[in-house]
DNA sequence: TGGGTATTGATGGGCGTCAATGGGACATTA
DNA sequence: TAATGTCCCATTGACGCCCATCAATACCCA
């Protein structure tokens, strides 16, 4: 599975239309659906977007939260403000206005690579927190504990 | 296997009738029974919605409490007061007296999607609730404990 | 290595299709 | 006959599909 990685910059059309990055469309072929996923972000005004896969699990995890319980009902709110966008023949998906609006979008459209997922961003925003969460790190000596590779072929435990 | 996520808002006409958003139809072919499966719900005047399969397993999980028990009996009000509404040829169901009353409903119907099922709501209703769950939500900083990823080819357990 | 050409991703806009909606025709039942 | 519930057809507005253009880059060949 590719991994998103990098940032993009594209222009909004007269219709709302913008490119998805051509390297991060290609993690969505084979879905039932042909488009990404795109739900809030609690912390910020801007969004982010998976495939099918990651909904379902977000999905699933949130049935294991008892049935009618607060955690529950919560936690669903990422659902309910959840889109479905779907690409049109050149690669396109149309942000509905409510995503334009709280993330401040008007002309241009920032995708920003995250692994397995991608954030969606108005590009003077992103700017303004990315200085703040790279300073955070820098002064804060941030360390990253690695997994364990995955385990290959051939390879001796 | 399609899920519902995000909000659509839709008109009733003078026959009580509206529509089910498309994306939400889909998930719906193929079983017994052509339509959608509604039940109240106990915290809020509103309802879900389900297809047939999940309406099942809630029946099962009722088997599992206690016979007899004051919970069993409880619970089982949801089966009780459940409805089987059917689409007619253009996707629309016709919502009952009883539904359109709790909920509040008269002029416009809001289905909002929740994973594996939905939910119907008077549209002022939820706006309501939801500013209160997202605010919950961001001021506790709430999390989702992830179920483990499906495992990928090429992985050892 | 330089220049020319082909390819492809991003962008713009016209047009047809379909989902949502409204209303009438007909059958069924009380 | 009134009331109710299907089914069918018409309208309309949004959106998906298609085609054209442009720019950047990859590719090719001398």
């Amino acid at each position: 599975m590719a991994l998103f990685v990098g940032r993009h910059v594209n222009k909004i059309d007269k219709k709302g239309r913008v490119s998805v990055p051509k390297p991060f469309r290609s993690a969505f072929v084979g879905q039932s659906f042909n488009g990404i996923y795109v739900y809030p972000l609690f912390k910020f005004n801007a969004f982010e977007a998976c495939d099918e896969a990651f909904m379902a699990r977000m999905s699933d995890s949130l049935e294991d939260l008892p049935m009618f319980s607060d955690e529950q009902d919560d936690l669903s709110v990422i659902l309910e403000s959840a889109h479905q966008l779907s690409f049109d023949p050149e690669g396109r998906v149309a942000l509905p206005k409510e995503i334009l609006k709280t993330a401040g979008i008007t002309s241009q459209t920032l995708f920003v690579g995250r692994g397995r997922r991608f954030q969606i961003w108005e590009p003077q925003a992103y700017e303004a927190n990315r200085g703040q969460a790279f300073e955070r790190a820098r002064v804060r000596g941030a360390t990253l504990q690695l997994r364990q590779p995955p385990r290959r072929e051939g390879e001796e435990s």
